[in-house]
DNA sequence: CTCCATCTGTCAGTCACTGCCACTTCTGAC
DNA sequence: GTCAGAAGTGGCAGTGACTGACAGATGGAG
């Protein structure tokens, strides 16, 4: 074990003591009335020392609401090769929506959703975050496009605003039904995403006119 | 002519000269190193002043830069009542595109685009604004589909996934090919926006399966 | 002229964040 | 064990955005 990799455990401990820290002063006191000192002689440490483990105050706030991109990316480079993108993108998401809802994620994103709507530069970084997250995710489908067509930019363009569309769906039913129930959301996206489904058989996937009449494939 | 109004109208002209004064400095060294101070100095104010005029440095850049949602607005609720909403926002962008294209916008985006990727968060609050003025726009839609189809709370998801859809399409084609000509350009565009576009015909625009043969119909 | 509202500058202060320097600690080489 | 060097830490001064409080200037209404 080499001790540079010793150092890096220890340093993740601690950046991980003071977002448990910050988090707290968050929920209770608000996040723009914590000052980095706050959090910093909560912690035991200097302001200074705060400012080497974090860039900034919104970095300890993001580390605990990362997206989750790695896995995502990993499930739509786990599909059959010859798919079409909109399938891909749906089934990869499926796992994703179920921890969405299952785990105590819904408690912290209440919090989360609190802090921007008094912090709108917060949800400015947020809205950054989710465009690169979604780039990276548009970037990943292309690359499968272009192993079995080639690569077309005119697709990329394509893929992007799918990516887009898609998550779009996941954000507006997020905020608009934050007091229904659990399987009246998972309707509202199922129903959504079919409407959002593009024409193009080698995007939308096969059987396009034949669809129509059936249901969703999404759970 | 109240003295409000004279009054309101100074302070706009106030607004206006700092602008431009700032817009100034930004191009020319930079929009991080130009601090308050130099702006408010050049215009000949006390920084005290400035942030009269402005909440903050970020608002005087994004007063010269700020989306024309009132235009779009306005043309979406000029459309025939009966359209479905896919043709309305098609034809609502037609007359946007053109300003985009013809105007000495293009120099001034290139500043934007400057600032944007030397400094995130103004990159950030970019977004910001842009989910605000999506919002509106789908919000304008879902008016127009309550008035034909009485208020369904599925198809406002739909609707704002199309808009995000859409401007996901401009945006891209504007980041990717910079360097190409307009009639490229605007080709990629209707190419992108024809494969989006949705199966369901009273979202979509009527003839939905025999379209596919022809040709779109922007521009 | 006077009263009033509005506009403005000055000043002090807060907060996020950075650079610099000195001090400790920990590690590896000998 | 010792010593040189690397890395972690705190203190401190400083910058820049932004705010609140106060006081003087301005300019029309009575």
């Amino acid at each position: 074990m080499s001790n540079s990799a010793l150092r890096e455990i220890s340093r993740q401990a601690a950046r991980q003591r003071i977002c448990e820290i910050a988090e707290e002063f968050f929920a209770t006191r608000g996040y723009d009335v914590t000052t980095v000192q706050d959090i910093a002689h909560a912690a035991g440490i200097s302001e200074r020392t705060f400012f080497r483990y974090f860039s900034s105050k919104d970095e300890v706030l993001f580390q605990r609401f990362e997206v989750e991109t790695r896995g995502l990316v990993d499930a739509i480079q786990a599909r059959p090769a010859g798919e079409a993108p909109w399938p891909t993108l749906q089934h990869a998401l499926e796992s994703a929506l179920d921890d969405l809802d299952h785990e105590s994620a819904t408690e912290r994103a209440a919090l989360f959703r609190r802090i921007t709507e008094t912090s709108p530069h917060v949800l400015a970084l947020y809205f950054a975050r989710v465009d690169a997250f979604q780039r990276e995710l548009s970037e990943a489908l292309w690359a499968r496009w272009i192993a079995n067509h080639g690569p077309d930019p005119d697709t990329r363009v394509i893929l992007r605003a799918l990516v887009s569309a898609i998550f779009s769906v996941l954000n507006e039913v997020e905020l608009a039904a934050q007091a229904l129930p659990h399987a009246e959301r998972r309707r509202m996206i199922r129903t959504a995403l079919d409407a959002v489904r593009p024409a193009r058989d080698d995007i939308g996937g096969p059987d396009e006119c034949a669809r129509r009449a059936g249901a969703s494939s999404l759970r």
